[in-house]
RNA sequence: GGGCCUGUAGCUCAGGCGGUUAGAGCGCAUCCCUGAUAAGGAUGAGGUCGAUGGUUCGAGUCCAUCCAGGCCCA
């Protein structure tokens, strides 16, 4: 006995029932056992970053690895699962210091920077909690437990090895240069940072005209324009465009003449006439700008939109600026410390902030005569994307890894990869092509510690590993519970050339390179010897068991097969991955790569907490199921965003609806008849007698094993959506809708033959909505055939077998013919309920053998093909076969045909508008239609239908309609489908009796008799 | 300014290699079915395929330019 399906399915409470029995059954480990040996298929996890509970955008991310690891591990490879958490940065940072409410490095740092990273940890174990419980609600299947932490000492130790090789190639160096700044958080935005939707927002600004008095000319100065009087005092030079106008106005201010039009000249001159002249620079009495000679430098990028077309330049406070500097080999001053604020060699600006200095400085300005004007501005302004605090431009050191040398076999090797969509791969070189130097050094606490020991007599020490730290380390290693800060400040090396001690440079690591050694830190790149728990240490003790494998084992792995995260991370991790990998080994560190684009609420509107659109995916899995929320993620095409929300998962339930009345539909019959399946079918070709629908229904399986195969392989699972979508379809629509009759009869081949089908389509599907296949798997399979594998999982995957293609096409044929009746009937107003006596048929190729079908669905007794009259003859050109043969002639010929103004050739052809054309040059669509009769025709279809009726046909039509009554009168009795009845009719419906049996078998009546006293057909309980 | 992607029905999207009347789902309208029934199905309305030009016997499809939107880089 199968168990009787539920109205619908109830997918977080069938969810939860899987998840428990996968439990108990140890279904995951015992697949993991069953393919460990096999040929192998290796995926990387990227980590995620663990500082938040489960979004919804990551759990497309997610589920996307979990499909195909599934799918490969049904056709048999083995893997490895490993799950990795991103455990360091300024994300984790940030998050932490709010709880605290701290609101400055300097806060931080008085706060304690041991406990800080101690808290730092406890929010990422937290985090891994919480992300770990979301994913396996999600169905996710990984070696939980055995995850890998980017903030392990073993990660660290490999970052480490991996910085001190690129120090060995001399691609390491200290650097500076100008970055977009966040003086709150006292460090420097990435790229990444600033391109965020809201760090762009309307900020007032004061608007300045300055004037720099022209040394050389007395009475004549330069104007400038600036909407950041902070970054005055760092001037040094001013820039004009060489090629551009410039004029002296009455007043003794250059300007460009296309900022000023209509102002009275006393001198033109063009740039270049300007360049090398020096002027008084604004705060030259400030011990910092003492002694700097400013100057007049050519720039063709001088701007004539805005401003004076004169800029100020300040290399210390600005990016622009700070490339001149190097071109023009300029002093470069940086006013502010990492907090903003001036120090102490600008006098009396010393202590004072970028913003609040605003006003004084023009003040001063005005006080000394050098103020043109002084407004305000409203333009968009960069902020910070944490603490909204507006962005300042500061010069800085850092560190940089050189990427000119690795340019060439970075583009090599990201073309070995085979990119999907594949735009990625052209984006992945475009930004290889363009990208600088990579900087490493973040300013920051929680973070890979730079291994870097600068020594005074030059030396830059970099360490490699833990071990050379312990051997090189003067003191502190008893204090160095694991490889970060504080801890690692506290332990001085000596130099390896002076001997003298060293610490290390404050700077943590970019994250990225967290992420981007993770194809050899988990795989155990050169790792001589297995180590047990060795990815268990430093920070990630006690939180993971996970080993470090040995070099074998990278070798085996190395490089994965496929990998898989949303498009940005074309710039970052498989960035910092590829940068790494080319680095160590020249290779690819991946060979096929999915991407994906960005989740948007259901309306194509970002989602934002603020703006109540936010689906938190908790909440999705309570709502809409697991299932539900991966269909959605999986019926997505990679290169469009995803529009997620509540109304699409409504229409994905009522779409797996219908599969699972499908389902419910066979599971009743099945069990009336009580049908036992056997699992041999599934593997076995059809036996037994088949019905032609049968024969079709194995086909249409056939076709849907290997289409889904075919999208599973392409990494594309909205083929496969697809592919189970339009089977379901016809599964529902026509094979079931079809095939009613012979479930009643209960018949073994149709009960078999659906079997087989909807537990094909459970097969296929399963790694998109794992629950609710697995669940009727259990169901169809599982239970009822003692010798199949207790999960879908477990069962391998269905054998792509070569099917009837031309039975598939026939069938269609039959269809249209259907439709086109359906149509007909519609058109003259005559319900499907009235039989009517004839149809023909015309042009339906290979319809014939399913004339039946034709027949029961269109309710006619008798059809008849290529037969009745035939109105007109329709003849259209072949145009693949006469366009190239005729060239513009076709159109005569087309028009001429359409005419009807042609010549019958004997032999079929024709001549037609000057031409002689073969039989096989026309195509021809001849019609049906008789007079009086129904017609509808569609390409090369064409039917008639006789709708008059007589005396019989009636009384057939009134039988239907008093079955369907009597019926429905069942229902509302509330009886069994096997329940008999007795049927009572009123006399005036006597000569129904004429169809007593016919009527009996319909609705189970044992008796059907007259009453007089009946005004109502009655029934009752045999 | 450069690069990439997108533009097809009210909405979300399909439309190998150019080929005769451009499709699906949802929504809408009308209806059918009533032994999958708090389901199922049919029919219909709705489209100058972003615009223009070109190649071609023939362009949603190929080419060029432009417009709009998105993303990235500068």
């Amino acid at each position: 006995m199968f168990t009787r399906l539920r109205a619908k399915p109830d997918h977080p409470v069938l969810e939860l029932e899987v998840l428990d029995r996968w439990d108990r059954d140890r279904t995951f480990q015992r697949l993991r056992e069953l393919n460990r040996g096999r040929p192998k298929w290796s995926f990387i996890d990227g980590p995620v970053t663990a500082n938040k509970i489960l979004p919804v955008h990551t759990a497309w991310g997610r589920t996307l690895k979990d499909v195909f690891q599934r799918y490969k591990a049904m056709r048999g490879f083995d893997q490895r699962y490993q799950n990795g958490f991103d455990c360091q940065g300024l994300w984790i940072e940030v998050g932490v210091e709010r709880e605290l409410g701290l609101n400055s490095k300097r806060e931080i740092e008085s706060y304690g920077l041991a406990e800080f990273a101690r808290r730092c940890r406890e929010k990422v174990i937290w985090s891994a909690g919480e992300l770990t419980r979301g994913e396996k609600r999600l169905g996710q299947w990984m070696d939980w437990g055995n995850d890998y932490y980017t903030f392990s000492d073993t990660n660290i130790e490999y970052i480490w090895r991996f910085l001190k090789l690129m120090h060995e190639r001399g691609w390491l160096y200290l650097g500076n240069r100008s970055t977009e700044w966040c003086p709150r958080c006292g460090t420097s935005m990435s790229q990444h940072e600033l391109s965020q939707g809201d760090v762009y927002r309307e900020k007032t600004d004061p608007s300045v005209y300055v004037r720099f008095p022209l040394v050389e000319r007395p009475g004549e100065s330069l104007v400038v324009w600036t909407t950041t009087p902070w970054t005055l005092p760092a001037n040094v030079a001013a820039a004009v465009k060489p090629d551009a106008e410039y004029i002296l106005r009455e007043d003794g201010a250059w300007v460009a003449r296309a900022r000023y039009p209509t102002d009275r000249a006393t001198r033109a001159a063009p740039g270049s006439e300007l360049v090398g002249l020096t002027y008084v620079g604004p705060f030259d009495h400030l011990p910092a700008a003492a002694g700097i000679k400013h100057r007049v430098i050519p720039w063709d990028e001088v701007s004539l939109e805005e401003g004076t077309g004169i800029v100020h330049i300040a290399p210390g406070a600005g990016t622009e600026d700070f490339e001149l500097s190097r071109v023009h080999d300029l002093p470069v001053l940086v006013p502010v410390d990492e907090a903003g604020r001036f120090s102490d060699d600008y006098g009396w600006l010393h202590g004072l902030g970028t913003g609040e200095s605003a006003d004084q400085i023009v003040a001063d300005l005005g006080e000394r005569g050098r103020l043109e004007a002084a407004e305000e501005i409203v333009h968009r302004y960069p902020h910070c994307w944490r603490c909204q605090t507006p962005l300042i431009f500061r010069v800085t050191d850092d560190w940089f890894i050189a990427v000119d040398e690795l340019r060439p076999r970075l583009l090599r090797a990201s073309a070995t990869v085979h990119w999907i969509p594949e735009y990625l791969g052209k984006g992945m070189e475009d930004w290889l092509r363009n990208m600088g130097d990579w900087n490493i050094s973040r300013r920051r606490y929680y973070g890979l510690p730079l291994p870097f020991y600068p020594c005074s007599c030059g030396r830059v020490n970099v360490i490699g590993s833990k071990r050379e730290l312990e051997e090189r380390a003067i003191s502190g290693l008893e204090q160095l519970e694991e490889l970060h800060r504080p801890w690692i400040d506290d332990v001085p090396i000596r130099c390896e050339s002076c001997g003298a001690g060293v610490r290390r440079i404050k700077e943590v690591g970019d994250v990225w390179l967290d992420a981007g050694i993770v194809p050899f830190s988990t795989l155990g790149w050169e790792n001589p010897n297995r180590i047990e728990g060795g990815y268990a240490t430093g920070a990630s003790k006690g939180l993971s068991t996970a080993d470090l494998p040995d070099h074998e084992y990278w070798e085996a792995w190395f490089p994965a097969d496929w990998v898989s995260e949303m498009r940005e991370q074309i710039r970052l991790w498989f960035y910092s991955q590829l940068f790494m990998s080319v680095a160590l080994t020249d290779r690819a560190p991946f060979k096929e790569v999915l991407g994906y684009e960005k989740m948007l609420d259901e309306h194509g509107r970002e989602m934002h907490g603020s703006w109540g659109n936010m689906i938190e995916a908790e909440d999705a899995f309570a709502r809409m199921g697991a299932d539900v929320m991966r269909w959605q993620f999986c019926s997505q095409p990679p290169d469009q965003d995803l529009l997620f929300g509540y109304g699409p998962g409504h229409e994905i339930k009522r779409r797996l609806l219908t599969f699972w009345n499908s389902v419910s539909f066979f599971v009743e019959y099945a069990n009336i008849q009580g049908f036992r399946p056997d699992f041999a079918d599934l593997s076995t070709s059809a036996r037994g007698d088949l019905h032609p629908l049968d024969r079709w229904l194995v086909a249409r399986t056939g076709k849907l094993v290997e289409e889904a195969t075919a999208g599973y392989e392409a990494s594309l699972t909205v083929d496969v959506i697809r592919a189970f979508d339009a089977f379901v379809d016809d599964v529902s629509t026509w094979y079931i809708r079809r095939s009613r009759r012979r479930f009643w009869g209960g018949e073994e081949a149709a009960l078999r033959t659906l079997w087989t089908a909807v537990v094909a389509g459970v097969h296929v599907i399963a790694p998109i909505i794992p629950f609710l296949a697995e669940s009727l798997w259990e169901n169809l399979v599982a239970r009822p055939c003692p010798d199949a594998p207790d999960s879908v999982f477990l069962a391998g995957w269905p054998r792509s077998e070569p099917y009837d293609s031309a039975l598939l096409k026939e069938m269609e044929v039959a269809r249209r013919v259907v439709e086109l009746g359906r149509r007909a009937r519609a058109e003259v107003g005559i319900k499907l309920r009235q039989p009517l006596r004839r149809a023909y048929v015309r042009g339906a190729d290979g319809a014939e053998p399913y004339a039946d079908e034709i027949r029961d669905e269109l309710r006619v007794k008798d059809i008849g093909f290529d037969e009745g009259p035939v109105v007109r003859q329709a003849l259209m050109p072949n145009l693949p076969v006469l366009g190239p043969r005729l060239g513009p002639k076709v159109a005569d010929v087309r028009a001429a045909l359409a005419a009807g103004d042609y010549e019958e050739l004997p032999g079929g052809g024709v001549r037609v508008a000057g031409v002689d054309l073969d039989a096989e040059d026309v195509i021809r669509g001849e019609r049906v239609a008789v007079e009086g009769w129904a017609v509808a025709a569609e390409g090369p279809i064409s039917l008639a239908l006789d709708v008059s009726l007589d005396d019989d046909l009636r009384l057939e039509g009134r039988a239907l309609d008093m079955i369907r009554k009597l019926n429905d009168m069942r229902k509302e009795a509330g009886l069994e489908l096997t329940d008999r009845i007795r049927v009572t009719l009123p006399e005036t419906e006597a000569d129904l009796l004429l169809h007593r049996d016919w009527i009996a078998d319909e609705v189970l009546a044992v008796s059907i008799g007259t009453d007089p006293a009946a005004g109502e057909p009655r029934i009752a309980p045999a």
